[in-house]
RNA sequence: GGGUUCUUAGCUCAGCUGGUUCAGAGCACCUGCCUUACAAGCAGGGGGUCGGGGGUUCGAAUCCCUCAGGACCCA
């Protein structure tokens, strides 16, 4: 006996393991097959799988699957990235757990760590991922710190460098003093703060009684002031430009200057300009060549160029120069002030601008193929809405900064001469022969030429993965690259196009001359109910791991997608993934019936059943078409509903019950081999959403050999569709569910049978369907008439029904509902008549609007007929 | 402040280039059912002047303007 509900955990894995053992995943090129090809967001070694990556990943695992099936040479992709900040970070908190500071290490034992961390956690995800079924090519799993795509980094830094593409230079970067290094502007998470603006009073340096106050929120930083500027329009300060100030505390003399960048309203029209602590403050600087104090060590403490509070934390600096200030008689007031400063994504330390010497990509030149060919949709972007957004973004790229102060990641394979001279090669020994070479020096050894500290950006490594996961750039020509290169498909949210799908288009036209994929599904956000987005410092995030045990990896894979279109957040709520579990079970249910049967030869086909065998075939087919189209579209989550509505309603709800052979009686063999087929075309076309369901059950439809599988069997492709059939299903099922509304509202069992008889034009419109009127509304008699006879009415289009049950017709009520009827009816016809009537309406409008308008008049004025002679019959 | 985008049933969302009874789906809710596949179920039902206002049109949820509110990106 089969158990009443499904238990996916029995199953889950019995399934995934035989689906690796049959290397269903595993993909090589071939030349006979169009390749399909994915390749994963690699998420972060140190990440655990979260809402996020699963309801990514169920959309990247739907379209491969349902590719495969298809007949294409399908390729997924996996693999993870090395994620320079974070996985640093995590090492760096784990060796303080055990006492160890990172300062202490060498660079070879840091790293030792980092990669000792990676085999112990990298391959969580992944393993997790296949809870979920995705159907990756395990065997092609990348990581992006692994030799062969470390080297292509490296090549590709190489070359950039060769081309004038990359330099270094002194610029003013977003500095996390808690991690140490420099953020890209993406890395920097821009919150409203409240902070305290602070008045202070700078006394001029030629009239010690006279003074200007300028307002700041960084008051420990005026040691590092080099001017006070002011508008010159504003006619308070004028007079002043030219003068000096003395800087409070320290008593340095520092000018007054004019520039139109200040803001006559903001403050007091007075602006610090610090140019080592604020980017716009740096642009001045350089405008009117002003100095460049820099106050701040790498930690974010102050140092000896500040005089005072040497040491101390910027913050606590901040708190102790106010009471200085205060001392003193500089502090006028103090206002509460509300704005937006940058954090690290990282660390959450507040971002400091700091200056420094840096690598840069310029991306100008390299950022115009990828501009173009997005916004000429080679490259689409699904949903389109985001075309407008990454031309903004485009258009105002900056140079990137590249390097990273950190450990963990491809170090920049530059060299330095002991006269800072700099060359850029594969290694110490290259470099070294080419600083003999280029420039004549050939007493050098390796012990005179020091490598940059420095690592690359992670993304600087990402951009790459298309290409590099094939191995492409170090082998342009090789046949996984050339085969499965430009890749399909990319699913990703949508916070990261900028950070990295950008770049990858960037480098694929770089080093492929083309486009890394044709599309970018975007997905949303997952957040929860209260609209906030799921994360692990909120604590807000279900496990996904616990879900799929409580609710089986389908249920929460078809929960996932059941409210999220493209680019769209998906407010999730457990409920979604109730309801995806009990769609299992409803399936699983279908099939415990279907099984059940007992099939005789000796039963003839009832003419019912050879009805809804044509019906459904029908109804397959649509949906089918329907299903593709979307697909089409990247509508999976309407696809998905559509596959729903299909097996719960149509086949369940309609056409099970059609067929349904009476209690412990025995099946006809055609009917019964019919919908065996019906079962298994619906689970191969159900199997890319939920994959082990569908493998359970296909696999016990019927006989299989020992290395089928539902996942590389066809996906079921659209017959023909009788749209008369469809129209006159439509029909019963609007009797069929007239009459189970009478039977409720005058609470009739279901087991009563009834008499129904049809007062219609067209009989020949429902005889073939008796046997299904019979079955499914329990109808006993039934008979055509031409007048109207006694019993509880009601109708359907134009055509009125009756049954007679003596003592059940409450003639007031049957009034009161025709009577409404009546109204809607005219009411509708008048709608369309004012159209008909209006003459411009029938010039203006299409001709086949026009007919269809036409028909509606009459299909309501025969309704209103019938209404009219029942009305009468109730007198 | 600039840009993008959204506002449809209690909730989450579909409604493509304006034209079928177009106002929909799922969930939630209400009523009745332990009917022999499934109570994780079955049958039925109520619920929205499509954010407000104005305009274009024979016709607007759909196009345009404007106001209100939200989201995101950038400064």
């Amino acid at each position: 006996m089969i158990s009443k509900t499904y238990s996916p955990q029995e199953i889950e894995d019995k399934w995934y393991a035989y689906w690796m053992e049959h290397r269903y995943f595993s993909s090589q090129p071939n030349p006979d097959k169009e390749p399909y090809t994915i390749v994963i967001p690699p998420p972060n070694v140190t990440g655990v799988l979260h809402m996020g990556h699963m309801l990514n990943n169920t959309i990247q695992d739907i379209l491969v699957r349902k590719a495969r099936m298809e007949g294409k040479e399908a390729c997924w992709v996996p693999g993870t990235d090395h994620a320079s900040i974070a996985t640093e970070a995590k090492v760096v908190a784990m060796l303080k757990e055990k006492g160890i500071n990172k300062k202490d290490l060498s660079r070879e034992e840091f790293i030792t760590y980092c990669w000792e961390w990676t085999h112990k956690y990298g391959g969580i995800i992944l393993q997790q991922l296949r809870k979920l079924g995705a159907s990756c090519d395990w065997d092609r799993t990348r990581f992006t710190m692994e030799p062969s795509l470390y080297d292509a980094v490296i090549e590709v830094f190489i070359d950039l460098y060769e081309k004038g593409d990359i330099y270094r230079g002194h610029r003013m970067v977003n500095w996390d003093p808690q991690a140490r290094t420099t953020l890209s502007d993406e890395e920097v998470i821009a919150k409203e703060v409240n902070q305290k603006l602070v008045y202070l009073k700078y006394p001029l340096v030629d009239s010690e009684s006279e003074a200007l106050t300028i307002a700041t929120t960084r008051p420990e930083t005026i040691m590092a002031d080099v001017a006070i500027c002011v508008n010159p329009a504003d006619e308070r300060y004028q007079h002043l430009v030219g003068q000096q100030v003395l800087i409070p505390l320290i008593n340095r003399a520092i000018p007054i200057i004019a520039d139109e960048y200040v803001e006559m309203e903001f403050g007091t029209g007075c602006l610090k300009v610090t140019p080592a602590h604020d980017t716009n403050d740096y642009e001045l600087g350089k405008k009117h060549n002003l100095p460049i104090i820099d106050l701040l060590n790498e930690d974010g403490t102050l140092n000896e160029k500040a005089q005072i509070l040497v040491g101390e934390d910027r913050f606590v600096a901040r708190k102790k120069i106010l009471k200085l200030l205060e001392e003193a008689g500089n502090l006028e007031k103090v206002e509460e002030y509300k704005s937006n400063v940058g954090h690290s994504e990282r660390t959450n330390a507040v971002v400091e601008p700091r200056l420094s010497e840096q690598w840069f990509l310029r991306m100008e030149r390299l950022g115009k193929p990828a501009l173009d060919n997005v916004l000429n949709d080679t490259v689409q972007l699904i949903p389109p809405k985001f075309k407008n957004t990454y031309r903004h973004w485009m258009e105002n790229i900056r140079d990137w900064n590249i390097s990273r102060q950190l450990w963990w990641g491809h170090r920049i394979p530059a060299y330095y001469l002991q006269d800072g001279t700099v060359i850029v090669a594969r290694s110490k020994r290259e470099a070294l022969r080419k600083a003999q070479h280029e420039y004549q020096l050939f007493a050098l050894t390796e012990e005179d030429i020091r490598q940059d500290d420095d690592v690359l950006d992670t993304w600087f490594s990402s951009w790459l993965w298309p290409i590099s996961v094939f191995n492409g750039i170090k082998e342009p020509d090789n046949d996984d690259i050339k085969y499965y290169y430009p890749t399909n498909d990319l699913v990703t949210a949508p916070e990261i196009l900028f950070f990295w799908v950008m770049r990858m288009i960037v480098a694929g036209y770089e080093y492929r001359g083309t486009y890394p994929f044709k599309n970018v599904y975007l997905t949303g956000i997952v957040r929860d109910k209260l609209g906030r987005k799921m994360s692990k410092s909120l604590g807000n995030s279900p496990d996904p791991l616990i879900l799929i045990e409580q609710y089986g990896a389908d249920g929460v894979r078809t929960g996932m997608l059941f409210s999220s279109p493209a680019g769209n957040d998906l407010p999730f709520d457990e409920k979604l993934v109730e309801q995806g579990r009990n769609f299992c079970n409803k399936i699983w249910n279908a099939f415990r019936l279907v099984k059940g049967w007992e099939v005789s030869a000796q039963v003839p086909q009832p003419g019912s059943s050879q009805q809804a065998v044509a019906w459904f075939e029908s109804r397959l087919n649509l949906a089918l078409t329907e299903v593709l189209d979307l697909f089409t579209k990247f509508r999976i989550s309407d696809a998905l509903n559509a596959v729903y509505k299909l097996i719960w309603d149509d086949f369940c709800s309609n056409y099970l019950e059609m067929i349904k052979p009476g209690y412990e009686q025995p099946i006809d063999p055609g009917t019964y081999e019919a919908t065996l087929d019906f079962f298994d075309r619906l689970m191969r076309l159900t199997h890319p959403f939920m994959p082990f369901i569908t493998e359970e059950i296909w696999q016990n439809i019927r006989e299989r050999g020992t290395s089928e599988s539902v996942c590389v069997a066809d996906y079921p492709r659209p017959g023909s569709i009788d749209s008369t059939l469809l129209g006159q299903f439509e029909v019963l099922a609007e009797v069929v569910s007239a009459i189970r509304n009478l039977r409720n509202t005058k609470g009739l069992s279901p087991k009563l049978e009834l008499p129904l008889a049809i007062k219609t034009d067209a009989p020949e419109q429902y005889q073939p369907l008796e046997g299904l009127l019979r079955k499914l509304a329990n109808v006993a008699a039934l008979e055509y008439v031409s007048e109207q006879v006694e019993g509880m009415s009601f109708l359907v289009r134009s055509d009125e029904f009756f049954i007679n049950l003596a003592g059940e017709i409450d003639v007031e009520a049957e009034r009161e509902n025709l009577q409404k009827e009546l109204e809607y009816t005219e009411g509708f016809l008048n709608s369309v008549m004012k159209k008909l009537s209006n003459e411009r309406f029938v010039q203006n409008a299409k001709g086949d609007v026009v007919e269809k308008e036409r028909q509606k008049q009459a299909d309501a004025e025969a309704k209103i007929a019938t209404i009219r002679e029942a009305l009468a019959r109730l007198g």
